[in-house]
Formats: structure tokens, sequence, C-alpha cells
DNA sequence: CGGATGGGTTGATGTAAATCAATGCGGCCA
DNA sequence: TGGCCGCATTGATTTACATCAACCCATCCG
């Protein structure tokens, strides 16, 4: 009930840090080393040129205040497998995903693992109730984000009404995909996730702003484990239904991480629920 | 992308309407009969006496212009069973739940049901990005809600830009709430889920404009079906599990609704994910 | 080069929860 | 009053998926 976008506390910024992958393994680093390219004044096209922002919250800045969004921007480099949101800690900033893909989660004390759902460039990270984020956070591929503190997105918030609109917008997106992940996760088979997880993939990639997926061939960035975290299965069930599906001649199963979808028809009526 | 509150087709409405549970079935009744109650003008006190303003979405409008929402808020009875937002129909109507609790589901052409939560007192509802509702609503006992056309809610957020960031907050408490529910459904065992909801139940309890619950008892509205189709399992399964509850020491089943909460610290540990 | 490591597939086996089934109980109404 | 219906509980059985396990194939690196 308390004031929603609560003032964090953040030392002055620079213009590029990256989060460094200068470790072997995926832990989490939650004062991540920072590499500052450039110093003193900010460009003016920083975020005129961003590639994400038709598709993004900032479209709603008009351009002649748009250095006013650049002067709070933080672009920030995650490399594959590192975490920059950490469920729990003090929630000190938003982001808004440039380019690259990052898995959401919440874990359980054991370590089950539940991923929320998938950002892909223009999606906008963050949004939370409390003092303390409730998800966490990692870069699958190597990501770019645009990094604003809580303190600095409220001052522009109370500037620019219509950018609480888009939040909203935004929040109600979510909202629905989340809906639908519940009916996922609580009543369809192993198959209709999969297939259902597929046609979102598939859908995900004829937005704006991705590679456009010729014929359709996916070039799915996470592994079979995040998929099965995603789809409350198995790494074996996951791999199990994709050889399954292969076998109907539903997809075709690349190397790496290329699926190619030979029957939409077959896959939607697998999702659908006629299992 | 297009405008987020569309503009709905409405006629002119009256005060009060009642949606009847006049036939046996549950079936849905997508133009419930209108039974109105008082005619012409609009009370001044309607909205300031409401019991739920202090919690709900309308605490941000000031005493002086509360008359403002009571020109565009319309009463509605729902009587148990009776749904009033069907999957898929164009979402004309914003709801804000002020008496009896109210399921909200999503269901697959053969029937599987996931509830995607329960909306209590001071709930608001029908945040949809889309022009139709992604979730069906269904009074569970007798519900009173207060209803706003698109349009006119548009016009209201137009000139109370509170009511758009206290409408975020909304959303973004929802947003947590599916992701846990989403870590429960796709990850937690048939006790833990108990476990978590009978916790989370005791934990909305406490929220002002409830009974107060004294000692652990809880008084559930809903069936066991509703339940096992809000935690992912089946009657028998919810059944089992608050058999197995009982034995344990953990709870106490009452007659009907009722269920008694005799060791928190046990369920605690249980939801947590120690199975 | 050779061994370690991470990701993926496939097979054998186990099990948590679904399904099928019987019974009890309270409310409703003909 | 008796029969029906919705809801709940409990037992027997089945099954979809998890678990355990073996193996392949890249990539990485000493």
């Amino acid at each position: 009930m308390s004031g929603y976008f609560g003032a964090g506390t953040r030392a002055p910024e620079s213009e590029l840090e990256i989060i460094m992958s200068d470790m072997p393994s995926c832990q989490f680093e939650s004062r991540p080393r920072r590499i500052v390219i450039g110093s003193g004044g900010v460009q003016a096209d920083f975020c005129t040129n961003c590639s994400v922002r038709p598709t993004s919250v900032c479209s709603v800045i008009e351009p002649s205040d748009i250095s006013r969004l650049a002067e709070v921007a933080v672009e920030t480099i995650v490399s594959p497998g590192r975490g920059f949101i950490e469920e729990g800690a003090p929630a000190t900033d938003f982001f808004n995903v440039t380019s690259g893909t990052v898995k959401l989660f919440k874990a359980l004390p054991d370590g089950r693992r539940q991923i929320t759902g998938f950002a892909a460039p223009g999606h906008f990270l963050g949004l939370a109730v409390s003092d303390n984020y409730a998800f966490g956070a990692e870069a699958i591929d190597t990501v770019r984000v645009c990094r604003f503190s809580r303190e600095k997105m409220s001052e522009l918030l109370d500037d620019f009404p219509k950018l609480e609109r888009r939040l909203l917008e935004e929040a109600s997106n979510e909202l629905v995909a989340a809906q639908n992940q519940m009916l996922l996760l609580g009543r369809k088979t192993a198959r209709e996730r999969v297939a259902s997880f597929l046609l979102d993939q598939m859908q995900a990639g004829l937005l704006p702003g991705q590679p456009p997926p010729s014929g359709g061939r996916l070039h799915l960035p996470m592994t079979r484990g995040d998929i099965a975290d995603y789809l409350g299965l198995t790494i074996e069930t996951v791999s199990r239904t994709l050889s399954w599906m292969r076998a109907q001649g539903m997809i075709e199963v690349g190397k790496g991480y290329a699926i190619t979808i030979v029957s939409t028809a077959k896959l939607e009526v697998l999702a659908a629920g006629n299992s």
C-alpha cells in the first residue's frame, strides 16, 4: 500500500557497464564488476537510435523528450548464464531488454525451479510491489539491458503520464500470459505443454524486432533444462516429447537449438487439448 | 498496441441490477436479467459509504470527486454459481468486487478448468489488453460487484492520474501472485500445494474488509472442486491431502466449509518445500 | 592428445497422483 | 416421506511422468 515506486538509493552512473562472465561457474553476482566505457556527458542519440524503442515502453516518450530518457538509462551487457536480478534482493532497478533473451524464475529452498517467463528484446522487467524482487533473472545468451533506478523511473512516471498507461498495458499483457501459463501448468499434459510452447515461440518470433523466422524454423536460445523448468516437466520428458513429435512428423529437431515446425496444424490440435 | 482502454458501447444504466439465479443449473448467462431498483438520480453517498472503498482502487479518488465515481458505477448482485464474465466474450466492463468471493478461470475445449485466482472484496477485475476477456468469472457465494464500462473507466483514467498508478499497483500485485502460483503448479507436490493454499487463505483473511479469523479458523467459500481446479489437482487428491493433514495434527476439518489451522508452523514447513 | 564437462537422447523402473468406484450425508422438492 | 442431487470421503487400480541410469557428442583445456 505504500509508495509504489519507492525511491532506491544508487550512486551516479555512467553510460555503459558490463557484467562479465569472469568465473566459469554460473553463480549469481549481486555486485557485478563494472566496466565503464566512455565517461562524462551523455550521447544525445543513445535512446534515439535504440533498436527496441519502437516496441518498448520507451516509445511513448516523444522524440523531443528523448534526452530525458537517455539521462537516466544505463546500458548493461550481461554475459550468458549470468544473473542480474536476484529473487528476494532489494528491488533497486528496472530493466528494459534490448537484445538477447532473459529467463525469469522463482525457486524453492531445495533448488526446484520454475521459469515464469522468457523476456525478449523490448520486454520491461522489474515490476514489483514490494521493495524486493519477486523473481530472479538470468541471461540465456548475451543480453543487453537498459537499466533505470526506481528513483529515476519514478520521476519519469511523474513527468510522462503516458508512460504509466503503457506500463499498465505491459503488466496486463504479462498477466494474460501468466494466466495462460497457469492453465498449461495446472491442466495440460506433457505433449500439450510442449506443443503450446513451440507455438508460442513461433508467435513470439513473428513479432517485430526479432529475426524473421522463415519457414517454421525456430532458433530456441534456451536449453532443454530451461524448457523443462518453464513447462513444469523434466529434461527427459521434454526430450522424449520432442522425439515423439519428430516421429509424428510434426517437427524436425536440428542440431543444437534449431527446431523446425513442419505441421502447425497438428501442433495446434495438440495444444488445444485434443491430446 | 492499440488503445488500451478501448471504448465499449453500452446503453445508459441505472443504479442497481441483479443477476438472478433463476435457473437451477449453473450455466452462463451472458445477457443477465436486470432488476433495476430505484431510478433517476444517483445517490450522493453511493460510493462514499462503500465498505470496500478504503481498500480498493477507488480509494485514490478524493472525497470531493467521489460523485464522479458514483455516476459511472453500477452495482450488480450476482447469485451463487452464476457467471458474469465469459472467457472470450467482448470485454465491455470492469468490475470491483464489493462483497462475496469470485472465482476466475480459464478452460480447455474439453472442459478441463484452471482457476487462476479468487477475487475477494476490494479486488479489481477485467484488466485485459485485447477487446475480449482472457478469463471467465463466476460468483462462488452471493457476490456484489461495482461495474464500470470501459468507456467511462477510460474517462476516469484521463481525469484521475492517481487511478492509473493504483491500477498498475493492482496489476503488479496480481503478477506476483501469478508467479507464485506458477511455481506452485509447476514444481510443488500435492501436499505442498494444499499447505500453500491454506496459508494463503489465512493471510487473505487477515486483510481488512474480511471477517476477523480468530484462532486459525478459516471459512473457505469454495468447494473441493474449486480448490482442486485452483491447485491443479483432482477433488480426490485435495480431500485425501486434507485428511492426511488432519491425521498429522496440522488442521481440523469441520463440517461444510470450515477448516481450522492447528499448526501454522507445520504447514509452513510443508509449503516451503520440505515435503 | 585425453579427460573432464555440459547438454542431449533413450531405456528401465518407480511412484505420486489420476482415474474408477463405492458409500455417506445433507438439502431440496415432488 | 422418499428419492434425487451435489458434495465429500475413502479404497482399489491405473498411468503419465519422474527418477535412475547408460550412453553419445560437442567443446574446452591442461
